[in-house]
Order: C-alpha cells, then sequence, then structure tokens
DNA sequence: TTCCGGTCCGAACGAACGTTCGGACGGACC
DNA sequence: GGTCCGTCCGAACGTTCGTTCGGACCGGAA
C-alpha cells in the first residue's frame, strides 16, 4: 500500500499549493483535479471531502512543527533565553521550508467544524503551551506573557504575507532578526524602556 | 441624498461583521441579505457587486487608519521613539475600535483583483512608508528596517485572531505593551543582545 | 479461466451561487 | 391629474459547486 500513501501525498502537495495561491474557498474540487492528475471523482478515493482534504493538510503540518519544535528544543541546552531563541529559529525556519502548508495552516484556521475544528484546536494549545512554558522560565519579563506569546506568534506567522524564503534574506537570518527582536523585547530589564506615550 | 449615504453605511457595516464571522467567500449575498434588511437584488442599488462591497470596506477603513495615524503623529512631539509608539497605540487602539472591519482588511487582502486590488496596493504602501520613515529616525537599531517593519505589522494585525477588546486587557494597555516589546527590542544597544543561538 | 477487491473515472444530481430583468411603489414637479 | 425618477423587490437566469453513482479496468488468488 505504499504507492497508495505516496499518490495521497501528491494530492496533499498539489492542494496545499493550490490552497496558498488560491484560497482554501477559491479552490474547487475540479481545480484541484486538474493540478493533481486525477479525476474529480478519482479524488474522493483518498478523502471523502474537501473538509478533510483541508483537515489533513493542517494536521500533519502541526504535526510536524511540534514534533520539529519538541527536537530543537532537546538539542538547545538549558539557558531559558537560548531555548526560546532555538525555538523561535525553528518555527522560523520550518515556516520557509514549508510555505504553502504554513499559510493554509495560518490562514485557513476558521474553516473547520466540529471534531477536526477540535482536534485542530488541540494542536494548537499543544503547540502554545510549548512556548509558554519557555516563556516562563525567562526571568523578570516586562510585559505579560500572554501578550508576549500572541506578539511573538504575530511576528513569525505573519511571514507568510511577505516573505520569500529565494529572496535576499536567507531564512536563518530572517530566524536570528525575529529572535533579537523578541528576546530583547521581553527580557530587556525594565530601566531600558521606551517611553510611555498615551493616545491623546 | 443623506439617507443613501446612511443606507450604504449600514450595509457595509453589515457585510464587515458577517466577512469578519465567517469570512468573505463563505457568505453569501443573500446572507447580507437577511442580515441587512435589503432584498438581495436591492443591495445592487448600493454596490455594484460583491467584489465592490468588499473593496467600499478594505478601502474606507485603509483611509481611516491612514488619516488617524497622521492625527497621531501630528500631536506625538519630536522625539522619534515617542512617534513609533504613537503610530503603534493608535494602530492597536484603532484595531480594537474597528475590529469587524480590520479584521476584513488583514484576512482578505487577497481577494481583489485589478483596479481595485492596486488601488489598496497603492493604500497599504502608503501606510507602510509612515511605519519606514519613522523607523529611520530611531539610530543604532540592531535589525533590519525591512525585517522590523513586518515584525511590527505581524504583532499588531494578528490581534484580530485573539483579542477580545472587551476582555480584561483593555487596548491601551495592549498597545502600551506592543509599544514597549517592540521599541526595546527594535531600539535596545547592541549590547543587550540575546545569546545567538544556530539551529543544528 | 474465473472471480474479486482495489483503483479510478465519465456523467450526472440537486443545491447554491452572483447577477439581472421587468415592474411596482411613492413622492416631486409640471 | 399626469409624468418622471429614485428606490426597491420577486422571480428567474445561467453557471458552478461538492458529491455520488454505476461501471470500467486490472493484477492476483482460486
Amino acid at each position: 500500500m505504499l504507492a497508495y500513501d505516496k499518490r495521497l501525498q501528491h494530492l496533499l502537495t498539489v492542494a496545499a499549493r493550490t490552497y496558498a495561491e488560491r484560497g482554501y474557498q477559491a479552490t474547487s474540487m475540479r481545480d484541484l483535479s486538474k493540478a493533481s492528475g486525477f479525476s474529480l471523482a478519482g479524488i474522493y478515493h483518498y478523502v471523502s471531502s474537501k473538509l478533510e482534504l483541508l483537515y489533513l493538510i493542517q494536521d500533519r503540518c502541526f504535526t510536524q512543527v511540534i514534533t520539529g519544535a519538541r527536537e530543537a528544543l532537546a538539542q538547545a541546552g538549558e539557558e531559558p533565553e537560548a531555548r526560546l531563541a532555538a525555538f523561535i529559529q525553528h518555527h522560523v525556519t520550518f515556516f520557509a521550508a514549508h510555505m504553502d502548508e504554513m499559510k493554509v495552516l495560518s490562514h485557513e484556521s476558521d474553516e473547520l467544524e466540529g471534531t477536526m475544528r477540535a482536534q485542530l484546536r488541540r494542536r494548537k494549545r499543544e503547540y502554545a503551551n510549548l512556548l509558554h512554558e519557555l516563556l516562563d522560565q525567562v526571568p523578570e519579563a516586562q510585559i505579560s506573557r500572554q501578550t508576549a506569546a500572541w506578539a511573538l506568534f504575530g511576528m513569525i506567522n505573519w511571514i507568510y504575507t511577505w516573505y520569500h524564503p529565494t529572496g535576499p534574506l536567507p531564512p536563518e537570518k530572517l530566524g536570528e532578526e525575529m529572535s533579537r527582536l523578541f528576546l530583547t523585547g521581553y527580557t530587556a530589564p525594565v530601566s531600558h524602556v521606551a517611553p510611555r506615550i498615551t493616545a491623546p
């Protein structure tokens, strides 16, 4: 049954690319049929619905990010800031290496329903907890852990709206810059605080 | 013709709310008909197409953000960091006050085509230039201006995925935390740099 | 040779979509 | 009173959608 898995993977890859380009809702099963080489009806031998196709892409991608992050942390040593940097660096480089899937994961996260939605939420919580534990290890944070976590995810998920991995800025460099920006902002002593401006 | 404008505004408000809840593609003109009180055909007396409806929401919203940011900057004094903080604070509080429109602007930015798309791109460029000029005034940045700009927009646009303005964290406080996180990270002297970790 | 289960597809189904058409209604002006 | 114009709508149009159905093809077991 190896060929079966290979063809399913092919279908998922093509679908992720098309969803990333045109959006999930705007892509029809007929589009995927043309892009994948399968007939329209043939697709339904691999997935039971359009929604399950989206679910498979997102779930597989999320699983990869989480296990990848765990592996990166396992090699990151003990120092809290170094571990945080490793987490960020892994997320950014993984994002750059799997742009289509990560864009679909980031941008089409509200399309699922029922059991599939719940499963994806669980994975999201799992990944967020990983970050929260890292943030807890860093002392003297000058802003709240919750806001910091969302701000960081914003920084590193927004990537899909502008970044081109083959451009002048290589993924490792991008990860470094993001790490430095966030870590410096989050861990700096309170004395080095920017002037507080209240909106008029 | 005042009543006409009021009814158009009503339509745009309802559409923005529905698009924010269910997404642009997933919302049908029949949905908007039910939600707005207009008949299906009646909607076409105010907009010429579904795409123009999206365009009007996005263009009006963008115009408001830009002029609002200009006003905030006019009152922000001379110090570069204070001006940057004012820009961020304005963006965040405006976002919180116009969640539906800003979510539609952030999340459905790839749907338009042709002239409308070009017009929106122009507005986006205009707003980004505003930020770039502010970043240029801040000395000794430890990461590139371009990356910093995208990271900041990521932080403050991702808000729509998690923030509830009526929750425990008021918009002004959120703006403050975002300002502090970004400004500290962007303007900190290079000596206070987080440990550089290269991915294995 | 026969049969069978996995693989795949052309053709069709009913539903929902964005948009249009012809006309109804009502106040303003002659 | 008659006419016109802005406002609005019920009903329909043609298209596209996700999904299904019945059967074709084929390698291997019996």
